[in-house]
DNA sequence: TATGAATGAGAGTTCATTCAT
DNA sequence: AATGAATGAACTCTCATTCAT
């Protein structure tokens, strides 16, 4: 109530709470999905619901920031990839730096996989769009891009592994690894051998089975079973 | 559960009604995705939602049955591919023809992305081992195919560019067609350049936009605009 | 699940909230019994169904609240009928009372004659359980009750006329009171010896908790499991 | 279709169906209660539920053949019991046949603590009443029965003997042996006098059929009915 | 400004009862 | 007369979002 209301009052408290709540969705959705009820962030991140729409409007939108915090660092990355002497290893390490944290983070993938708000996307992008396109650039001049490549493409072929990663998070997080050379290639004129073991059929079948649980929501009286602790086994 | 076929003919009308739901569950979740509920399904098909639940036990067997039709096409198309004398180019077609069908079809897309129910997740698997492996040996007997891909390996290359129809689905719905012949070369020792034009930036934020349109789920005002005419105001 | 009285004090609003769902909880459950269904009782609380969730966490919760409320009458007046000089003219009246209680109250009487839950059950008799045992101890002494009259005696005697007044609640409300007096004649040291094995605390707990299952209709998602097996082929 | 139509067409096929249904009737409601669904009564019978509904118009009337059926052999119990020389000892058999049978019979348990129908209940009464009556009589001669006993009293103790058999069932099933001497007692010269009014034969009637309303639930008319009044505006 | 209680529109699912076959 | 498919109201419970405190 009586804050010395001179300077900016409560700047402090709003930014450390946005931060909480930012930290805790980003857990909460990182383990959960997107799904995830904004009570339980909002409780994990000791503050109430309220203030989460206080701060981001809707659910939606808090998505959005975790995005934003995840770009932040993923433009730094982008930035220090283009001091990388070799483009094309920059370029490659750049990919395999995102999908990494795609691998640990249901709620990350979602979004990466699809993200709705045009406002936020454009943000992504413009974050963006100044690092890899100039990354891309000095690929190019190496010789190691063709022509024809543009950012999208990029960011298509993030999403198709991403998609790879989410199918087999829980049984062969790496997969992506399989099909990460297969589509840099198709940026090069080399088509490398595939490389390491792939699912088995049996695997294949329970990772897709595993996969969507809980994603095609209400499909089963599976919700609640399914919130309480994150249970595995059976 | 589903309707036993074996011990019985079913009654004409009660084919007729299956027959009713199960296209209107095609249609409902084509448009909609999985997430859309029985209610909305049975209304659609002119049936009340008990009938649903009759012929179907729960929501997600409907969708498996809506799968089960799709895929004995899907099927039927894997055979006939076996007969090509060019088993490389029956291969490319077979897997055309199914991201041609998972274009226009959300819940197919949703479904193939990541099937939830073991059961049916097996049913298809089982369908579809024989012939697509037929296949496969045939391309490798002709020399297209490298030893090491798998059945597994077909299927990623399916969802990672169904994930890109997903994505690209009201903007440039073949954008998949950008990254078949890379994923393709990397089945084989080739790299083929990229053909037609990518995403505009413009294009790839719209389109990342609407996709997840009611995917978020709970993302109430997408759905209500979604569902119009359906809204009741407050 | 049922609101934290540790922490902190309850908002004022909410109190009044909870208030009003218990009294119409009381209100609903005694004419209609337990099978009202939480909207009902919510609308006449004058609040959402949601709030009655908040609240209570599911219909069982709420009737157990209900329950509560009484209980803690009915200990206050089992603990001053523990004072009264005449321990036996005490027992009678806090029996009286309770019947005359349950008398009005269908839904009570529910409870009474088969909690289900056996976590408010405990309650329930662990706050009954001194209280009365020392009544029934101070008879003993007396010489009003015979040896081998254990607590769950008196709780079966209640139940016993209890039933009897649910049978006859619209039209001869007070029939219990005819047959009270044989049965209270049956713990005297004149009545017959009780034979057999009494329910034991024990048992009386698991007894009254298992019974109720799946009565309490729709409590729980109990019915789809409690069914399980029951099916006949097909 | 072609059955010889001379004699009284069907007759035989249905009087076997009707039989059919009442016996699954009673092992399904035995075994899961009045709240297992018409549905699966049928199947167990192996007839569809459109023949129960012909036979008996909806659940509860099916629940009332059960006892009807059940009535049958107990009224014959009743007569054997008139015969024994010692009316007394034939009266206690008597309830502890019927105690038995209800111990081991959740429905018939619940459709005895609470008959709705008044048609059935007094075709029960009806047929029950000639033999008790007699059989009460012949006690009193014997001067085992005190003269204010009448026969609804009987039916009480037997209806509170099984409310105690109810809650005791899974544990304790033959609790009732541990208060029926009391009972007994009460009815005796020995015991205290009864005090007010018995339910009269026509009270008695009425009671146990208003009592049930709502609880065979899904008696949807009842609902209904019930309801009106709870509405508050809006 | 922060809080968290309140809201209420659904969602999935069940089942007594009706009615076309 | 028998069948069992169809119906749809009712039920419990969830959760994004709003709003009084």
């Amino acid at each position: 109530m009586t804050v010395d209301s001179q300077t900016r009052p409560m700047r402090k408290d709003a930014a450390r709470n946005r931060g909480l709540l930012v930290a805790a969705a980003r857990d909460v959705f990182a383990r959960r999905g997107l799904e995830a009820s904004l009570d339980d962030v909002a409780r994990q991140a000791g503050v109430g619901v309220g203030t989460a729409y206080r701060h981001f409007g809707n659910k939606y939108d808090l998505a959005a920031a975790v995005m934003h915090e995840v770009i932040a660092g993923v433009v730094a990355d982008a930035e220090r990839a283009c001091l990388d002497p070799d483009p094309w290893s920059a370029l490659v390490g750049f990919l395999e730096g995102m999908l990494v944290l795609q691998t640990t983070d249901r709620g990350l993938r979602e979004v990466m996989m699809g993200v709705r708000d045009p406002q936020s996307e454009l943000e992504v992008h413009d974050q963006l769009e100044k690092p890899v396109s100039r990354l891309l650039e000095r690929c190019r001049e190496a010789g190691a891009l063709r022509d024809d490549v543009v950012m999208s493409d990029v960011g298509c072929v993030l999403m198709m592994l991403c998609q790879v990663a989410d199918v087999a998070a829980d049984h062969t997080p790496d997969l992506w690894r399989r099909y990460l050379p297969i589509l840099l290639a198709g940026l090069t004129p080399d088509g490398p051998p595939l490389v390491g073991t792939p699912l088995s059929d049996e695997a294949f079948r329970v990772a897709s089975a595993s996969y969507q649980t809980g994603r095609v929501r209400g499909a089963r009286p599976t919700d609640a079973r399914d919130r309480s602790g994150e249970q595995v086994a059976q």
